[in-house]
DNA sequence: CATGAAAAAATTGTAGACAATATGGATACG
DNA sequence: CGTATCCATATTGTCTACAATTTTTTCATG
């Protein structure tokens, strides 16, 4: 077992907090694999605390679902299959088609810009270095972030970009075969761009659920072969 | 303060959580008031425990937003305004959407009928007491309840039912004024119904939209006066 | 009387110890 | 050889005590 640094006590966070932020971190890179107990002496001694504030941060990542609580008993990683990925898939693909919709409506020009800027971003990126996985890669994300941002509706922002997207991260490092779809998917970006930028909530919802529902397609195409 | 007996320590299940319910379910019945301190102390007595499981129930709650928390602060029992219902119900809008149609397609006949009887047993509790709360009542949720059950998706049942349908109780008693809808509800929920049954989800989508957006409407009709 | 600083009280954060429960292995038996 | 039971071990659940921080009170000063 490796001796990790004590926790940086950032200003007036509780230890409880910055554990369950670690381990989360941990769980998202697939450091942590699915299944893998999670001791509570074991990390107490790794981040030099005591059992309190693990057993708080326990309690936090497995209201979050991030991992499998049972009493007495303890907590492991929460497994999450292919199956599970297509159901947030299905969920995501609502939540983010009512996210373009609004954020057509809502967007301050400023947000435009921004989201504008990130595609150029990532245009540039594309064209530099073709194999760009870009399908839930850190810059994919972020555009869809920022649309979720610009919703202006903070329940849908918290449970697209808090609950929904860091599970996603999860499946895709549990089953790490999961490839980006390239070029296509910025080219899908592009038409959500142009209809945010225009104000067209509706155009900008079509193209959202179309974009996901490609990514959808390919995970089911996964999905089939081991039915 | 009266004190309250001891948690009744059901089965395997930890005090924390027992704890989190009768937490959650004070606030949710609006006997803690939005804003109140959540003294752990005080808690800690009232339940005849230590300060351990109180701590790690409010963290938990924390995490479900029913409490806001505040390092070295303490807890306290989270505010919800009209204008977080109304994003709520923006977003309860697309889900249940997809809940119907999810559920048109998937429902097995045991579950369908399930949902009949449910209908059927509001429409004579209607018929009997005329004025029925019908909107966002028991009875109301119930027939929400099933439907999102029906949808065979564990991740959107989960948002819907544990997070969504929760925080709107918490919303309607701390703003006790929202009255129900009565028949006009109860005829809505006939129509999708009808399309479910039938197996049609295009319509059971539609129709469930429209459902909640009066609900929506009668909402945003009391927010404008404030603005 | 208002204002601000400093001390006192109260509350939260953490650590360590003990009790309750589950896990794993050894042994006895069919 | 497989199965069941019991005990030793390890892990989780809870409590008490203490440290750190915040809030309140007190009191001096302009």
């Amino acid at each position: 077992m490796d001796t990790t640094p004590v926790p940086t006590q950032t200003e007036s966070q509780e230890r409880s907090e910055v554990l369950a932020n670690i381990l989360c971190e941990e769980i998202i890179r697939g450091q942590l694999k699915p299944g893998e107990k999670l001791s509570e002496t074991a990390i107490a001694s790794r981040f030099q605390v005591s059992r309190g504030p693990v057993r708080e941060a326990l309690r936090r990542l497995s209201e979050r679902n991030f991992v499998d609580f049972i009493p007495n008993v303890g907590a492991r990683v929460a497994s999450t299959s292919l199956t599970d990925m297509l159901h947030l898939m299905e969920v995501r693909e609502s939540l983010e088609a009512l996210a373009a919709k609004l954020a057509a409506e809502k967007m301050t020009a400023a947000e435009k810009s921004r989201l504008e800027k990130l595609y150029a971003n990532h245009l540039s990126m594309f064209s530099r270095e073709r194999i760009n996985p870009y399908f839930q890669s850190p810059e994919d994300l972020d555009f869809h972030y920022t649309i979720a941002k610009g919703s202006g509706n903070p329940v849908l922002f918290k449970i697209l970009c808090e609950d929904l997207y860091p599970k996603l991260l999860v499946c895709r490092s549990q089953h790490q075969y999961i490839k980006g779809r390239g070029a296509k998917a910025l080219e899908e970006h592009k038409s959500i761009l142009a209809a945010i930028n225009e104000g067209d909530s509706e155009l900008a919802s079509i193209y959202m659920i179309r974009h996901l529902q490609s990514a959808r397609a390919s995970l089911e195409n996964l999905i089939e072969p081991f039915i």
